[in-house]
DNA sequence: ACACGCCGTCGATACGCTTCGTCGATACGC
DNA sequence: GCGTATCGACGAAGCGTATCGACGGCGTGT
């Protein structure tokens, strides 16, 4: 492996003219920088990426925290840490996995080791075990998630409010008055996600301007739970019903079950829910769905904590971003009062 | 960010002393020993990454180099990066994420800079643009997927070839004369992925020796599709049909056609799929399905990765490995023989 | 024609660790 | 009793880069 002194001698200058050719943070004459990248390209030449961080102090690798495995969402996650990486690369840093299952030590770890400059955390609880180290950390941390208590911390997310607003709001002006909203998986619940409350809160503000009805009814993976809160709502709805289903699986599984019921989304029952763009499409009937657009959350995520690390700021920051949410429409919402006429 | 020289200031010992103590290659004495892991523990050390990978020109890192998000797969790539993230820590390595769209160059930029100490290629195709430059690389190199010359190269893989021959097996076993196949989506097949012709020769195979008779349809994304695949497999198979259907997406697919044509598995159809264990749970009738074990493959890719740059073998290497598929049987197939009499 | 200033380059040092050569101290043999 | 082998700890030399101070040469002003 070439290093930046046998370029400086293929260059006949010095190991330091080098170094300040690739940094740019001293005027080089236009003859001595094209000597010195011609002799780059002829060596392939790379910097030594230990010695340049052990120097610079800097690694420019962003150590991103994947949840723990938990068989849910994994479509999604890799959604996330695609563009993740992916964004990563264009602002010139690479992307270090560090999971969860390391508990939270693997934080420390990373850090104390100096592997990256900062850290990126997914899939952020409301009250999550992981806080107070990302608050006690001296390098930049980015949540992906809204903790209940965001204080001294930096916070992206989708805009789950805006969506249940959204969401109450098609189904309104389509002409339902009564909507039922089918909840998370009870183990997402749980785990206090707190984006789970805020599209709750949203989805009620908008029924409450709206004069509509919500049914707030449990979601789950099992056909039977998902079966008994259709049932639920099919009983307490006049006219054609409509779902919203903020959740990928819960959403697949209400499908199957309204089909088995002789319900078809767009025809006799309106359906609201959140596969991605590309699956969506792929129903016998489109799905009109929620987009949280993960692509852009990744994005946003990655370019503040590059801010943070430009701006070398040491203190703790505190600031919180949502990326609007969208509903795109396709053919599974009706109008009740049509279908019924017909 | 205390450095070893605190370590050692604090221990009242040289600072090689220290090293020594982390690293065992010398022989310490219990004493010492105590006094500078006492030490160690106070400060909170931790060995800076950047100057270790320097001096020992090891950085523990593995490259992971993911494929080009192509909206197929997610889930199951996730599973891979997770399972692949957890063992290599278990071999005291991180992952870092190498982004395709970075092209072939990627590789030659991570291995360059020294970043990592060797790389793992997910999705490696039977002619693949990166297999050159795996071969040219001066690190250890894995892949996943066996390329159509795996000559000088380290790959792993499921044994498709195996999984064809049990989903035949199977249903020939319960009593099938006729089965379709329906191949994976063109995208796949025109990737040239060679599992594709390894898990058709493995049907073959098996049906040459059972004397079964085969139907390979095209797969695909869309319901049009399926459906022409599926109507042909229904017009040339005598009593109940069977299918495998060895792709996550166009089981999906298929079963919806076949639900939308009054067609249930385990009662006039049998149904061999690919849905993850926790997936296959969650339909209506409990599906079987080829298993095809990634998390296991994805632990031997790390394993082998590890034992070469233990060996630290400099010379090119040439290995293939596959790990046995599994069928596991729920409730999706069907005596066709039986079914007939109810 | 001379002094001064600025641009462009060089040399040296520090970053934190691994590793090799060395040396002091202890335990053993004769 | 002294010399020798052994174990344990030390000091110093890199690893490849970034960066700071210094310096030489050119152009400008008079």
């Amino acid at each position: 492996m070439p290093t930046s002194k046998d370029v400086a001698l293929a260059a006949g200058v010095a190991q330091s003219t080098v170094s300040y050719v690739l940094s740019g943070k001293r005027p080089i004459s236009e003859k001595t920088r094209k000597k010195v990248e011609a002799a780059i390209e002829q060596l392939t030449y790379h910097p030594n990426a230990g010695a340049r961080a052990l120097a610079s102090r800097r690694t420019h690798v962003i150590g991103l925290v994947i949840p723990f495995i938990p068989e849910l969402h994994m479509a999604s996650l890799m959604e996330f840490v695609s563009s993740i990486a992916s964004t990563a690369r264009k602002h010139d840093h690479d992307i270090l996995l560090v999971t969860e299952d390391e508990g939270a030590n693997g934080l420390r770890r990373v850090v104390g080791q100096q592997i990256c400059d900062g850290l990126i955390l997914m899939q952020v609880a409301g009250e999550d075990e992981r806080l107070p180290i990302a608050r006690s950390l001296k390098v930049p941390v980015v949540l992906i998630g809204i903790p209940r208590d965001p204080s001294d911390l930096v916070c992206i997310d989708a805009d789950f409010e805006l969506a249940g607003q959204l969401a109450v709001n098609d189904l309104a002006a389509a002409g339902h008055s009564t909507i039922g909203v089918i909840a998370w998986q009870p183990e997402v619940v749980e785990r206090q996600v707190n984006y789970v409350e805020r599209f709750v809160r949203g989805t009620n503000q908008a029924a409450k301007e709206l004069g509509v009805k919500l049914l707030h009814v449990v979601g789950g993976t099992d056909l039977g739970t998902i079966s008994k809160s259709v049932d639920e709502v099919l009983a307490q709805t006049k006219g054609q019903p409509a779902f919203i289903a903020p959740e990928g699986i819960v959403q697949e599984i209400l499908l199957r079950t309204l089909s088995a019921r002789g319900l078809t989304p767009g025809t006799n029952v309106s359906v609201i829910g959140s596969a991605s763009p590309g699956m969506a499409e792929l129903y016998p009937v489109p799905l009109s769905t929620i987009d949280l657009r993960p692509r852009e959350v990744s994005r946003r995520a990655v370019e503040i904590i590059c801010g943070l690390l430009e701006s070398g700021s040491e203190g703790p920051h505190e600031s919180l971003e949502l990326v609007p949410a969208t509903i795109t429409h396709r053919s599974s919402v009706i109008r009740p009062d049509q279908a019924k006429a017909s």
